[in-house]
RNA sequence: GCCCCCGUCGUCUAGCCAGGCCUAGGACACCGGCCUUUCACGCCGGCGACACGGGUUCGAAUCCCGUCGGGGGCACCA
């Protein structure tokens, strides 16, 4: 049985590239039958806050993106929250310490720090110098009544060469003399990420071990944590990394770039599903477009490009436009768009915004843009564009409305059809056609020179609002 | 600085592992045209790339080496 899991720390939002992450995983996961695990990294007591951890599931769920085991639902693995598995981690703690594979060092940061320096200085990597590695017990205890604190280190062996093999990129090897005996424990006793994340990934049952590029430089230290402990290594595959327009890792800089930003933009999420998945990996056919469940069914995650990606945002909002337009179901969109409409004050009930949808959609790429191409539809005291005015300013322009307003006066009601053949009746009467006959009505409704067809329009609106709009150009212009 | 990863149109990518089918395919963007009462949608067309230099080979985008370029990492953060 495979074994995946998702582990975000709750310190804001979840960023796009955490989101691409969670979504290979689950991908993964489904296409492989296997199990997804959401595991909460909240061992940074100074970021993580819980009700990070609620959107943090709101926007997993939203996305289409759920699990087998987790802080919410439990599972037989658990706790699925690192905090809560403290007992767990000195365990093992005590464990590295009866094996000898961890000892205390009592260097202060300042000390470190001017090692640090000096070997960047010098040219050399910045690493730990093995000063308190072989300290004799008579030597520790002299300094613990000092009231010198310490950190444990692990016993990093010497110039060995870790190789493990990455399923996007292949084989990896690293000297461990790059980074040296590494803290496990700090000095107020908590453990560290790159321990306690092999801990619980054992614990845990982890099979496959998905996650982003960043992640590569610390594997060896894991492995090396692995092996002490007597653990099986899971299979690792590092994602390439997102980046920004200007090349640079993905962040805040690079503007709205947590999945919550998208959702409120008027993303729907089947596109960000499909856009995210599209950085790194690209289906067999030529379309792009495809849909979550054939995307889970085509998966391999030998198939992930390994080189990192610009984020191209044009590119996703083109695609959240073809489901908009193309793909979602009408009711389906209707409901999601409510939200949307209520934003903007556009008041209606369901059949009503349905119609209103079925009539805009194709015009679409984001349900933001329902606030411009929906007004029409909800307003009748808006503004006559400086451009648009002119149509009415003209002799000719002022007699189509008239003629109009004459023929529609009597109505009780009026479709799509009256409005074609009332339009072809003033076109024969006036002698006027094309735009000179439809602008003017164009600019009398909606005081624009573009957006819905205007038969379509009418029809949605109903004859009431139309005569009060022709009677108030009639008005104004007159 | 050191280590690791990577390098195909502006961007996302197919092709690379198993060299010829590649005068390098698709998508977004951009430009032009068509459709049309407007905008948009849609349709058609155009622009546009194998980073560079050496090898290996009858033949290299594909294999090897080097250079250059980009990214990530070098914490008592995760």
């Amino acid at each position: 049985m495979i074994r995946v899991r998702f582990a975000p720390s709750p310190t804001g939002y979840l960023h796009l590239g955490n989101a691409r992450t969670a979504l290979f995983n689950y991908i993964f996961a489904r296409h492989e039958n296997g199990k997804l695990i959401l595991r909460i990294e909240d061992t940074d007591k100074e970021r993580s806050k819980k009700e990070y951890e609620e959107m943090l599931i709101d926007d997993l769920k939203w996305l289409g993106i759920n699990w087998d085991e987790g802080p919410d639902i439990g599972g037989e693995y658990g706790p699925y929250r690192q905090s809560e598995r403290t007992d767990i981690y000195y365990e093992y703690i005590e464990k590295l310490k009866d094996t000898g594979h961890i000892y205390k060092c009592y260097c202060t940061p300042e000390e470190l720090e001017e090692e640090r320096k000096k070997a960047l200085a010098e040219g050399r990597p910045p690493r730990y110098s093995g000063k308190c590695r072989n300290l004799t017990k008579e030597e520790q205890e002299k300094l613990e009544k000092e009231g010198k604190t310490y950190v444990w280190r692990f016993r990093v062996p010497d110039d060995e060469v870790i190789e493990f093999e990455d399923l996007i990129k292949g084989v990896i090897s690293i000297n461990v003399n790059e980074f040296g005996d590494f803290v496990i424990v700090r000095s107020d006793g908590s453990p560290v990420y790159n321990f306690v994340v092999v801990i619980d990934d054992a614990l845990m049952k982890i099979t496959h071990v998905i996650r982003g590029e960043d992640h590569l430089s610390n594997t060896p230290k894991q492995i090396l944590i692995y092996r002490a402990l007597g653990f099986e290594i899971p299979k690792f595959a590092h994602l390439p990394i997102i980046l920004g327009e200007d090349r640079s890792k993905l962040s805040k800089r690079h503007g709205a770039v947590s999945l919550r930003a998208f959702r409120d933009d008027g993303y729907v999420s089947e596109a960000m599903f499909n856009g995210l998945a599209l950085l790194g990996w690209h289906p067999k056919g030529d379309s792009e477009v495809i849909l979550p469940e054939e995307i889970i069914k085509e998966f391999d995650i030998k198939d992930v490009h390994n080189a990192p990606a610009v984020f191209d945002r044009a590119k996703l909002k083109w695609l959240n436009g073809v489901y908009i337009r193309e793909i979602l179901d009408l009711d389906d969109l209707t409901n999601r768009a409510i939200p949307f409409f209520e934003n903007f004050g556009y008041k209606a009930d369901f059949d009503y915004y349905k119609k209103v949808m079925q009539a805009i959609r194709d015009s679409l790429e984001t349900l933001m843009d329902i606030e411009e191409r929906a007004k029409p539809f909800f307003t009748n005291d808006f503004h006559y564009d400086e451009d648009a005015a002119k149509w009415l300013e003209t002799e000719e322009g002022y007699k189509v409305i008239q003629a109009f307003y004459e023929k529609i006066k009597g109505l009780e009601t009026i479709t799509k059809d009256d409005f074609k053949k009332i339009t072809k009746e003033i076109q024969k009467e006036l002698k006027v056609k094309g735009k000179n006959l439809f602008m003017p009505i164009r600019v009398a409704l909606t005081g624009k020179t573009s957006g819905v067809d205007i038969a379509t329009l009418v029809e949605v609106i109903g004859i009431g609002r139309v005569k009060h709009r022709i009677e108030r150009a009639l008005e104004y212009f007159g």
